[in-house]
DNA sequence: TATTGTCGGTTGCATAGGCAACTACCTTTG
DNA sequence: CAAAGGTAGTTGCCTATGCAACCGACAATA
């Protein structure tokens, strides 16, 4: 046992290491099954839920950056599991929606999406999970108030 | 206001954006101020509380990739900031410490480090930080439970 | 309608980060 | 002590990621 160490005690570290630890494994888990970095996963699970978006729609529902978004829409579009359509209101963007084999891995990964989560976070109670959520985000907003120069949180009802 | 998103109730989401925010806003504070990078950072952190370590004890205290570690380890020596000198114990690997002036460093940094670390979570009781922290261990432990082909936690006395 | 500013999307560039292979050295085994 | 295998450190390569600049289209103002 060595002796203590701050850096392991410092928060910021912890949650560093946990969230790389955590997203590695998914990222692994979708990569080996169904070929999908994260982005392109996360630009599914949206497009699966709420339909057809546009770019745009989509960075703001994922919080991620506009080309990260743009590079998986063209995954996806590449390999057929969504298509764009024109959009009549704004002829600079298109309608994202995924097509049926799109809709039919949406299906399989979700379900997957889940059961690791459930994993992960197994002999956690509800409560617990809760506070865990809740504080997530309250140090989001923290982060947010402090820092000026990037996303405005108030822009996302969904974060 | 936008229909429930599950993206943003899925717990692996929330801890990677928010650990990104965090991350972020950090890692822009050490920059600005020393000009370091975090794995510069970390590898300071350490090095400044525990004396001279050879490389391979640094990669077990941070969790860095030895790489990281290398890169990070080299930057400090071409800095000025830390000296390596021969193991006699073993001529593969050498003792890695601050010098004087990465000590005169490490003493402003680790005061902002706290500071930080503070601010962020800020208006949170000792209680709930401590069951944060809790949590994250034993999600941390979950993965590696779940992934064989990472670190080796049972190695880590720190984590 | 001409101008100016803004916005969605795209591309290029520059950096960070990890893996795999390699070198030099150590350790184990016969 | 020779051989075989393992380990610390290093380098190169490849990918992921983000910013900044850019293009075409919309919006606001005159």
């Amino acid at each position: 046992m060595q002796p203590t160490i701050p850096l392991a005690k410092f928060l910021p570290y912890q949650l560093s290491i946990t969230s790389n630890a955590v997203s590695g494994r998914i990222a692994q888990e979708y990569r080996q099954r169904f070929g999908l970095s994260v982005p392109e996963w996360r630009v599914m699970a949206v497009l699966g839920d709420s339909g057809a978006l546009t770019q745009r729609d989509l960075t703001q529902r994922t919080l991620m950056d506009k080309v990260a978004v743009n590079r998986a829409c063209k995954v996806l579009e590449e390999r057929g599991l969504a298509a764009r359509t024109p959009n009549a209101q704004d002829g600079r963007s298109h309608h994202l929606d995924l097509s049926d084999a799109g809709r039919e891995m949406h299906g399989q990964i979700m379900p997957l999406a889940r059961e690791m989560e459930r994993r992960v976070f197994a002999g956690f109670s509800a409560e617990e999970l809760d506070a865990f959520s809740s504080l997530l985000l309250r140090v989001r907003g923290q982060v947010g108030d402090l820092d000026g120069d990037t996303i405005d949180s108030r822009n996302f009802g969904i974060v």
